[in-house]
DNA sequence: GCCGTTTTCGGCCCGACTGTTTTCAGTCG
């Protein structure tokens, strides 16, 4: 956890230099340091092992930083920039299209406390008199203080993920708690969720719950059947009670969704166990991630779940970014990675030229890469690194690299990384022409969209999946919780139309490689997919049969 | 700030897009 807290002050910095107008390429250094801290598992080993150096971006001056932070819980010039730059700086840049520039001049000129009075000010047009800042911007930052607003009450699975097994622990450590679940739409492993919510046995009143939660820095904040309490880091927390005899009916209930449970029937009696409820009338146990799946109780009419998709089915990953491009380990790294995952094969698919500030590859550097794979499978035992890239499609559909080069790799994915604000139809047709290209295996985070940050492109999905059922192009599942993308309802459409789906991570690091499957994994079981259905469940050679079909 | 076909300072620095402007600044992937 220190890792992620780290990360956060170190781009917490970078802002704050950015705002006292420091060299460029510190503020890079920072921002560097804090993506790379993000997603580093057992930082405290590095620091036992005295090894911070050797992490890419960690030099002496931030190997200090952290070591302060390790041994006294703080950084004292972090503190001290804190107290130099206005806290209303760092709500106005979560706003999209405001970057420190602007908001400092926002806040020099009328020296706003909060984001109420920015909106005033907005609405009173003032803030167009801004040189620099005309109507649309200040349009958009009315539309950004209203979603930040409306985000504020919602917590997408990139952050829940993180703190829900710490909060269940500390609930269940609370003396008179006798049995606790997640349950709601935490249990049901949705993208986002408004709150964290619990069902507990506790052996005592509710006003002696309430003053252990309270005790602990939690504030009731509304009482009926159950408590809803703002924990002190800002989220919300539901608590729901119920009793050992009735757990299973409580259970069931508040762990929804309406339409399923509406769908199960009127509860006749108390079940102390949910799985008696399947039971009692002659269903298999439907696990909750699944009960949020349009569908899922006619599909259980003719399949079982246990064909649906599952992490252990997954024979590797298609789509991962080594250091060649803007990824953090070598490619080797990434494979023996794999194999400790127990892959049959990965892909190695960083960017294409044209995206520079991810350093793409060029023609040239491709072609090094493809020998430098050649040469690992010649030193690996028991994995297949795959050639692959994920190359731009360009505005007009083209690709930037060449389809000579192109027909020399194993897996070629094509994603869309700039010009998302393309019209519709345009948007469309230039997915479609890269579905169509003979070389392209899958297309990448096919609708652009970033949870909680950036909507989807505005694109005909149905239409693109029409089209890759029809030349036989894969669509993926981009399993990073910051995408999820496409989404579950999508994936189903998908699967109905008989288009192969690869979940892949699009990991940057190791760690991610670990751990973000099991997200794409749990859209693609909210869209019903058994193994048949995923491009990455096959084994080498069905999959290499794939990769040579077009 | 980091980094080094490195030996300790000098290089790191994209480029499209948008919104503000009449030639550019700011933002962002």
């Amino acid at each position: 956890m220190i890792s992620l807290q780290l990360s956060r002050i170190f781009s917490e910095m970078a802002l704050m230099l950015e705002y006292k107008e420091e060299n460029f390429f510190k503020i890079n250094a920072y921002r560097q340091a804090a993506r790379i801290l993000r997603n580093i598992e057992d930082l405290e080993r590095f620091i036992s092992e005295d090894r911070l150096e050797e992490l890419p971006g960690i030099g002496k001056n931030l190997r200090e930083k952290i070591l302060e932070y390790y041994r006294t819980g703080r950084i004292a010039e972090y503190e001290k920039l804190k107290g130099e730059i206005p806290l209303i700086i760092f709500d106005l840049l979560k706003i999209p299209g405001i970057g420190v520039k602007t908001a400092k001049q926002i806040f020099e000129v009328y020296r706003p406390d909060t984001l109420d009075e920015v909106e005033s000010l907005a609405k009173a047009h003032k803030l167009k008199e801004i040189p620099g800042i005309g109507s649309k911007t200040e349009q958009q930052i009315l539309v950004g203080i209203a979603s930040a607003r409306e985000w504020q009450e919602k917590i997408p699975v990139s952050l829940y993920s993180r703190n829900q097994t710490e909060l269940l622990e500390l609930i269940k450590s609370l003396p008179g708690v006798e049995k606790v679940s997640s349950t709601g739409s935490l249990r049901l492993k949705e993208e986002i969720i408004p709150y964290y919510h619990f069902l507990i046995v506790f052996n005592g009143s509710k006003e002696k719950f309430s003053e252990l939660m309270e005790n602990l820095g939690f504030k009731l904040l509304e009482q009926q059947d159950g408590m809803l309490f703002l924990a002190p880091e800002g989220f919300k927390v539901k608590i729901d009670f119920a009793t050992f005899d009735s757990w299973g009916n409580k259970l069931f209930l508040t762990t929804g969704p309406e339409s399923f449970v509406k769908a199960i029937g009127v509860l006749e009696k108390s079940f102390s166990d949910e799985e008696i409820i399947f039971k009692s009338r002659g269903l298999p146990y439907v696990e909750p991630e699944l009960r949020t799946a349009e569908g899922v109780l006619e599909f259980l009419n003719e399949a079982d779940t246990t064909d649906l998709i599952t992490a252990a089915d997954i024979k590797g990953d298609l789509h991962i970014h080594s250091q060649h491009s803007d990824g953090i380990n070598s490619i080797k790294d990434l494979a023996l990675a794999a194999q400790k995952l127990g892959y049959e094969y990965i892909s190695i698919n960083d960017h294409s030229k044209s995206l520079t500030v991810a350093k793409g590859l060029d023609e040239e550097r491709l072609l090094a890469q493809i020998e430098e794979i050649e040469a690992l499978n010649r030193e690996l035992e028991g994995i297949t690194v795959l050639k692959g890239i994920e190359v731009e499609i360009l505005k007009d559909g083209s690709l930037d690299l060449p389809d000579k080069l192109l027909a020399q790799l194993d897996v070629v994915v094509a994603s869309v990384h700039t010009g998302f604000k393309l019209p519709r139809e345009e948007q469309t047709a230039r997915i479609i022409e890269a579905i169509k290209n003979e070389h392209v295996d899958i297309i990448g985070h096919p609708t652009g969209r970033l949870l909680g940050r950036r909507d989807q492109y505005d694109v005909d999905v149905e239409e693109i999946i029409v089209q890759a059922a029809k030349y036989s192009t894969a669509l993926e599942i981009n399993s990073s919780p910051e995408r999820l993308d496409l989404k579950d309802e999508y994936v189903n459409r998908a699967r109905q139309e008989g288009v192969l789906i690869a979940i892949n991570t699009d990991a940057h690091d190791t760690y991610r490689l670990a751990n973000d499957l099991q997200f794409g994994v749990t859209v693609a079981r909210k869209a019903l997919l058994t193994k048949k259905d995923v491009l990455n469940a096959k084994d080498l050679n069905s999959l290499k049969k794939f990769l040579r079909r077009k």
